[in-house]
RNA sequence: GCCAUCAUGGCGGAAUUGGUAGACGCGCUGGACUCAAAAUCCAGUUCCCUUUAAAGGAGUGUCGGUUCGAGUCCGACUGAUGGUACCA
């Protein structure tokens, strides 16, 4: 006979939704804790048995907070904007609205399916217009705002213009100068230009991964994702939207260093902004005044530089190439600039062509020859390097195939068939001004750059290989980013009291045939005439990408329905910021880093108090098939939780997925294993309830006995602690162990008993309510219960069991009082007949006692 | 190649500060109940030798080190997983 979970989960979930149970609300005078899930993206496929496992974690944890008297904030909600909905609308002319809607239903059924407790009237959902209204307030803010160098904060655009009307660009790092008076002097469109070289969010015309078959461009990190999928991307300048992110490096790096978050995410994100140090160091051309400035991190090596490479989308290409070479470079420009970043990278076979042109080694006074090829990349450091074959390998594969010399400047195992790229002694490194000879490279690193600085030949520099975010799409199926651009080239926000902007009602959901979005279609929406002056106008046509909407989710919980503000400062004070967040590490570099970059943003501009979102991150391991590969549809080893529920219930399906092993970890489905979890379930029901539905008679008001009662505590304190520490697994086991105890004993203390359901309730939440309504509580356990407290004295017996080893080998266990001293304890050690023979004729050397534990005699 | 993490029975895993390796679950073996089966309950289950038991030996990827004592600490290696890839 299996216990009703059929009945009982779907009684507990009616009631807990109707009694609005896990609603949260702001009270001062209790503590707070926000548990963040990451929320999905609602498929047409449903929920897969990975989502459980994550929720599974942090409803247990909010559960257990709750019953400790903790205020805890746990919502759920939809990251529903995207590309699978509209390609969807595109096969099916069903608009992405509907299929969306759906699927949402569907994906909320199945959450509520397993009893989590969320609390429901903060959901939210990224297409809703009161909520993408506030993605596109916080675009225009991104939009209207700058970064400052020299405080590394973001500030509002209208304080740059007051510097620049004040004192020119005089005090900014920017490329283009002028004075107040030229400043003043520009028309709108100009200071428009300007100042679009310091907005956080700005148009760049760059090569781009167009994808043709969906219509849309890819960011860097997405196209792996889809060329993985078959499709084919190519490299292609278009006209785009950017986020500058490259310019909060340095602080993702440093606030990166106090977040408790897996040293695997941060490495990665410290990886992808991948900061360098090194020096930027200006050749002469040989003939001509231009100068091209190169970057490396082994300055050292500059006796050794026998070439230059410029990428071919250098700008200096054309002045340095020769007459000569033009036909060639020409070729080899077109030829590269087809290839995406992803082909040059896979073809490691070094080419390139000789531009003709030489440059001066400051080093030397030597002439190099400049050679383009494809290995240096332009969006990386100055696009251009100084080659040095002996101690680069990129550097040797391409001299020997083009048969350039090769210089050794570093003492180490020099040979003739690869680079020496280790440290070393310093030699062939020295001019009438400066001798690296015979400096380690440490040494002679810091010798060349205080000659190249003293000699204004170069300088350090950091670079960093995070760039800016490619953040426009063509795509309908998103927010639209709320600029309009006028027919006389300027550009204007869309007024804050005009948002949301909301998308147009679309009939076709094609590709529009261009490189625009499909939204360029809808004419009525796209063409705009300012009612002021009558100038016309279009509405920028690219929509922001997936990432926009869940950048900032997370505050929006805080305060779903407020019209006025994003989310009101006061709650905020309250809530944030988010103590445990929970999720795939599939998202390390994409979406974490992304509202990393958002929050910090809102924090520059003051919207928001603390400078990092998430406190504590965690991310639950992949749960793969049955026959330990990944769970996909061909290989027909998918696990539907729906299924799961219906045979086993929800109870049982969280059970076993949080006692797999650690949270963390990936593991294998069983289906063995869920039997095993929910075998126990049964057990427990059945020590509580008879046959017939009552309570049984076994429950008692005597005592428990003495050994019974001490697992209780030990129990409870497990149980507690490892819920603290996210070890479920250990949890559940010592729970099977007090329960295994149970069925054991003639009778069984009532109240003790019923503390055991609180401490089962936050993992099996249905049984725990339904055995508590049977055990006499007139209000249900999610409402009136709390978590019950262990005596810490009653957690180590009287009765110690002593280890006694002979050379650190175990030969005899014996019983003693707890707390026995040491000389008593060696005695018992040495009366132990085994003890004996194996100590017998031998001297012994030292005796280590450990206290309740051990005694360890060391014999010759 | 580089960076990070990990490696324990037939399987998932446990061992919180160096102190009884293998908790708990699965599987397997035997038994009880049953006409029989399912369900349930009881006992056993790291390997080897003896085998009734006691006792003994080996054992946490490999090799070495520190220590009275190492799954745990240190060094080298091997393998797996994830990330990244011409980033100068």
């Amino acid at each position: 006979m299996q216990y009703p979970f059929s009945d009982i989960e779907p009684k507990w979930q009616r009631y807990w939704l109707e009694h609005g149970s896990f609603a949260a609300s702001e009270d001062p005078s209790k503590p707070k804790m926000y548990v963040l899930d990451m929320f999905p993206y609602p498929s047409g496929a449903g929920l897969h048995v990975g989502h459980p496992e994550g929720y599974t974690a942090t409803d247990i944890l909010c559960r257990f907070q709750r019953l400790k008297g903790v205020n805890v904030l746990h919502p759920m909600g939809w990251d529903a904007f995207g590309l699978p909905a509209e390609r969807y609308a595109m096969q099916t002319n069903i608009h992405p609205q509907i299929t969306t809607e759906q699927n949402i239903s569907n994906f909320r059924r199945q959450i509520q399916m397993l009893g989590l407790s969320y609390d429901w009237t903060r959901e939210v959902n990224t297409t809703d217009p009161g909520y993408y209204k506030w993605t596109q307030w916080i675009f225009l803010k991104m939009y209207g705002s700058w970064y400052d160098d020299r405080i590394q904060k973001a500030r509002p655009v209208c304080e740059l213009e007051a510097e620049l009307a004040a004192t020119g660009t005089q005090h900014l790092t920017c490329e283009e100068h002028c004075t107040a008076g030229q400043w003043n002097a520009k028309t709108t469109l100009e200071k428009q230009k300007l100042l679009d070289r310091f907005r956080l969010a700005f148009i760049s015309e760059i090569p781009v991964n167009w994808c043709e078959a969906l219509g849309t461009v890819l960011a860097n990190e997405e196209v792996a994702e889809w060329t993985d999928k078959g499709y084919t991307v190519e490299r292609k300048p278009m006209r785009q939207w950017m986020m500058r992110i490259t310019a909060y490096s340095d602080r993702f790096l440093k606030d990166g260093e106090s977040l408790d978050w897996p040293v695997s995410t941060l490495e990665q994100q410290k990886n992808w902004i991948g900061r360098s140090e090194g020096a930027e160091i200006d050749f002469q051309m040989q003939n001509g005044d231009a100068q091209i400035r190169v970057y490396t991190t082994r300055p050292d090596t500059l006796f050794g530089a026998t070439y230059m490479v410029l990428s071919p989308e250098h700008p200096l290409v054309d002045a340095v190439t020769t007459d000569a070479q033009r036909t060639a470079v020409s070729i080899y420009q077109m030829q590269a600039a087809v290839k995406s970043e992803l082909e040059r990278g896979v073809d490691k076979d070094k080419t390139g062509v000789f531009t003709g042109g030489f440059v001066i080694n400051p080093a030397t006074q030597k002439p190099i020859p400049i050679w383009i090829a494809d290995y240096v990349l332009m969006g990386y450091g100055t696009g251009a390097i100084m080659a040095v074959p002996a101690h680069d390998e990129r550097d040797f594969d391409f001299a020997k195939k083009f048969d350039l010399p090769i210089v050794y400047v570093v003492d180490g195992a020099s040979s003739d068939a690869a680079a020496f790229t280790g440290d070393g002694v310093a030699v062939n490194s020295a001019n009438g001004e400066v001798s690296l000879n015979g400096l380690n490279t440490a040494d002679a690193m810091k010798a060349i750059s205080a000659w190249l600085e003293q000699s204004g030949r170069g300088a350090k520099a950091v670079k960093f290989k995070l760039r800016d975010w490619l953040f426009s799409r063509q795509r309908y199926w998103g927010e639209p980013i709320p600029i309009i651009q006028w027919e006389d080239g300027t550009k204007s926000p869309v007024d804050e009291r005009e948002l949301p902007l909301l998308l147009p009602d679309l009939k076709k959901f094609q590709p529009s045939g261009t490189t625009e979005s499909p939204l360029a279609l809808a004419e009525d929406w796209v063409n705009v005439v300012d009612p002021a002056t009558g100038m016309k106008g279009r509405r920028e046509t690219n929509t922001m990408p997936q990432w926009a909407g869940s950048c900032w989710y997370y505050l929006r919980y805080i305060d779903p329905a407020n019209d006025a503000e994003f989310c009101s400062k006061e709650k905020m004070a309250y809530w944030m910021p988010v103590d445990l967040y929970v999720g795939g590490a599939e998202h390390a570099v994409l979406h974490l880093m992304y509202s990393r970059f958002w929050h910090k943003v809102l924090f520059d501009l003051g919207f928001v108090s603390t400078n990092e979102p998430f406190i504590k991150l965690r991310h639950q391991g992949m749960i793969l098939g049955e026959d330990s590969r990944k769970m996909s549809k061909s290989r027909g080893n998918v696990i539907n939780p729906d299924d799961v529920v219906e045979e086993f219930g929800a109870d049982s399906l969280r059970l076993f997925e949080m006692f797999m092993g650690p949270l963390e970890e990936m593991k294998p489905w069983s289906t063995k294993g869920v039997e095993g979890v929910h075998r126990f379930l049964n057990r427990i029901w059945r020590l509580y309830v008879t046959e017939e539905g009552t309570l049984t008679s076994v429950f008692t008001d005597a005592p428990a006995a003495a050994e019974f009662e001490r697992l209780y505590h030990q129990t409870v304190k497990k149980v507690e602690d490892d819920i603290a520490a996210l070890r479920f697994n250990t949890a559940i086991s010592q729970m099977m162990i007090f329960i295994n105890e149970a069925m054991k004993q003639p009778s069984l203390n009532r109240s003790m008993m019923k503390n055991f359901v609180v401490i089962l309730s936050p993992f099996a939440p249905h049984i725990a309510e339904e055995l508590w309504e049977k055990l006499g509580s007139a209000t249900a356990m999610s409402e009136s219960a709390s978590w019950v407290p262990y005596d810490p004295s009653m957690l180590v017996s009287d009765e110690v069991m002593i280890v006694v080893q002979v050379n650190g080998k175990i030969r005899a266990k014996f019983s003693a009082p707890k707390d026995t001293d040491d000389a008593e304890l060696k005695k018992c050690a040495y009366a132990e007949p085994n003890v004996k023979a194996h100590t017998d004729g031998k001297t012994i050397v030292k005796e280590i006692v450990i206290r309740n534990k051990l005694v360890n005699i060391v014999a010759q």
